[in-house]
RNA sequence: CGCGGGGUAGAGCAGCUGGUAGCUCGUCGGGCUCAUAACCCGGAGGUCGUUGGUUCGAAUCCUUCCCCCGCAACCA
């Protein structure tokens, strides 16, 4: 057995609430490049993937399906359409796949807590946060809306429960010089962010259990206690290995290892995650490379904006590989970069119909119409080849330094470069000439290899991205399997001389952009329908407990929008008391003042008093709301005019 | 003053260890005909968000203000 280097990356193992969408498939595709790379230069590659399927988002979900928590996760992890079989049509190579539900995991994770624990690091505390007691769950502040149940809309509480906390603060520091030394999290900016952010206004110890849900990897040695996310998921990088199982026996080999990371998740993954491989006195990662989004027109992509792309949609219509590649070709790796359909088909068109495929197509049209497919042995070099095969010759190393610093669209550039450069020099040589001349049938020759010598070596370097389609053209321009490595591609010259090429199929033919939209646009429509979500009925009231709420017609004397805040509008009410009554809505997205002075409305007047940036507001106003392709409908309660102010709903 | 990123040709971006602006697409004109109406060459188009400053000289350094985006305990 030889003796291979070891790269270990990994994606972060994605949440199964929902299907997945572009921006994981980018992350995965990335990684898989970068795995794919290494491979080709002559790494023992460990690449993994998988899914974080524990948590009470899950639960409640499973919840309203009506399923056990872990049948949910199957259908979205496992099932017709789900994470595996996207990650199958996109080509992806991992090596393997997690899954927290996983036996090994949960005892690994049973182990890694108590390891932590007996070390001091974990221990038992309270938590306290706002609490909704008829959804049991704990909020934060700032998940709050207006105040209340994000879920429910009704009150919370003060509240505290026990739990289990790791001593994040104690590592703070050599948190932070790891931070700052080296190349560990990058792109450098990410670094100050996390300084500034999170560790110089302190880390505070960081809740590790929960008794408000119960999905998830219990603590065995205090029943009732589940283990939250932190152990739970960001522990998946090295259980895969088979850290404190049976399972797998890889850690010692693999560890540690570069984790390509969104970057809304840099934070766990640069701050928490080293903290808790110092507590278990484990290595640190390699690095920690925080890459960008995917947005749209600017904006974040997300299910409540309604604007989520769908990868299996864009796969089918315009091809796995083409999808791979303009995700990694188009976008600066380490920022966001804006994704349109329209510019997804002229990367595809611009790149690799005109330039790659093209070139593909009439360098083997010529050596098939000019010397029969097969190239003869003789050669006539001349000035004109120097700068292409000195290209050639430097793009391999030019495209190592790009990858190696984790920059696909810098490394794609420069074999776009070469490709570019291989075209030109066909105007330049003119083989169409030389070919009416039978006294230039080498120099002729010479230009034809020329190309294949610059096709196969752009391909090489194009396969840890189009795995698929390099395979094709690699047939096509008669490069053997031993032409394909990355040494190969080091060696102007290996392709044989009398080499004999075949013409094939289009490899990535043109696409009609304006067709090919129009289509897009039907097929999402077709996907999405008007999808009303309907929340499942709330457990029963009392009659007594309804005749509580005090609900009564008010007559709206004034509205302004409050200042600095995009939804709080200001309303001054006529409640029929004769004293004006100020409530605060967050409506401001759904309704301008103007239009509601005069309404007659209907609000619960006898909440708790309620301060909003700095104003208070004695009540709320009813509203329905409803969502409607993911985006949230609202409609504030207007009643006919001629109810007069003060009537109670009853 | 919460933190961070960004504002450069019609669009999307690079340049930002200071020396009168580059790339891709689009557009206009030319060339070629091997090729997937593709390829090659050339032109037009920007007072580099705003204010003041440092400097012989600033898109690039400092300052004022404006606008956009993201984050603020788990949507890549």
């Amino acid at each position: 057995m030889e003796n291979k280097p070891t790269f270990y990356i990994t994606t972060p193992i994605y949440y199964p609430s929902d299907k997945l969408h572009i921006g994981h498939t980018y992350c995965t595709v990335a990684t898989d490049a970068f795995a794919r790379y290494k491979r080709l230069r002559g790494y023992d590659v460990m690449f993994l993937t998988g899914t974080d399927e524990h948590g009470q988002k899950i639960e409640e979900k499973a919840k309203a399906a009506g399923i056990t928590p872990k049948e949910f996760v199957d259908r979205i992890v496992e099932g017709e359409g789900g994470i595996l079989d996207l990650w199958k049509l996109m080509n992806i190579s991992n090596d393997r796949f997690i899954r927290t539900t996983d036996d090994y995991h949960v005892q690994s994770i049973q182990r890694i807590f108590k390891k932590m624990y007996d070390k001091g690091d974990i221990y038992k505390g309270s938590y306290k946060g706002k609490y909704c007691t008829p959804c049991e769950s704990f909020w934060t502040e700032s998940q709050l809306v207006n105040g209340m149940c994000p879920d429910c809309g009704r009150p919370v509480h003060d509240a505290e429960e026990e739990a289990y906390f790791f001593r994040l603060s104690k590592y703070a520091k050599p948190v932070q010089e790891l931070l700052e030394t080296g190349d560990f999290l990058e792109p450098a900016s990410r670094v100050n962010e996390m300084i500034n952010n999170f560790i110089k206004p302190g880390l505070e110890d960081l809740c590790v259990s929960r008794t408000s849900f119960s999905w998830g990897v219990p603590v065995d040695f205090d029943p009732g206690h589940v283990v939250y996310v932190w152990v739970d998921a960001l522990s998946n990088y090295i259980t895969a290995l088979g850290y404190m199982n049976d399972r797998y026996d890889d850690y010692k080999k693999y560890w540690p290892a570069v984790h390509i990371v969104g970057k809304e998740i840099v934070r766990f993954h640069s701050i928490i995650w080293p903290a808790m491989l110092m507590s278990l006195g484990e290595p640190m990662p390699k690095k920690v490379y925080g890459h960008g989004w995917l947005v749209i027109d600017g904006g974040k992509m997300s299910k409540s904006k309604g604007n989520v792309v769908d990868p299996y949609v864009l796969a089918d219509k315009f091809g796995v590989d083409a999808l791979r590649f303009f995700l990694l070709r188009t976008f600066p790796f380490g920022s966001d970069g804006n994704f349109s359909n329209e510019l997804l088909i002229s990367t595809i068109n611009t790149d690799l119909a005109n330039d790659l495929g093209n070139l593909v197509s009439r360098t083997t049209a010529m050596v098939e119409k000019y010397f029969g497919g097969k190239l003869p042995a003789e050669r006539e070099a001349d000035a004109l080849d120097d700068e292409l095969v000195s290209m050639i010759k430097a793009a391999p190393e030019k495209y190592a330094a790009q990858m190696d610093a984790f920059q696909p669209h810098l490394a794609l550039e420069e074999i776009f470069k070469l490709i570019q450069r291989a075209n030109k020099y066909i105007d330049e040589t003119a083989p169409w000439i030389l070919a009416k001349d039978e006294a230039k049938k080498a120099r002729l020759a010479t230009v034809m290899y020329n190309l294949l010598e610059a096709l196969r070596v752009s391909l090489v370097m194009l396969t840890p991205f189009i795995p698929e389609s390099c395979a094709k053209a690699f047939d096509q321009i008669g490069a053997g399997e031993a032409l394909r490595t990355w040494d190969a591609a080091c060696s102007y010259g290996a392709l044989p001389a009398d080499v004999e090429v075949h013409k094939g199929e289009t490899l990535f033919p043109r696409i009609d952009a304006a067709k090919m939209l129009e289509e897009l646009e039907q097929a999402e429509k077709a996907a999405k329908g008007p999808q009303i979500k309907v929340n499942p009925v709330l457990p029963d009231v009392s009659i007594d407990e309804f005749a509580k709420c005090d609900m009564r017609v008010c007559k709206v004397l004034s509205c302004e929008a409050v200042k600095k805040s995009e939804k709080l509008l200001k309303f001054q009410l006529d409640d029929g008391s004769g004293t004006p009554r100020q409530i605060l809505s967050g409506i401001h997205k759904f309704y301008e003042p103007e239009d509601l002075v005069g309404k007659t409305v209907v609000a619960i007047l006898n909440l708790p008093p309620r301060k909003m940036m700095g104003q208070m507001s004695n009540g709320m106003l009813l509203s329905a709301v409803r969502e409607v392709d993911g985006k949230e409908e609202l409609h504030l309660i207007m009643l006919d005019d001629s109810v007069p102010a003060g009537a109670q709903l009853c």
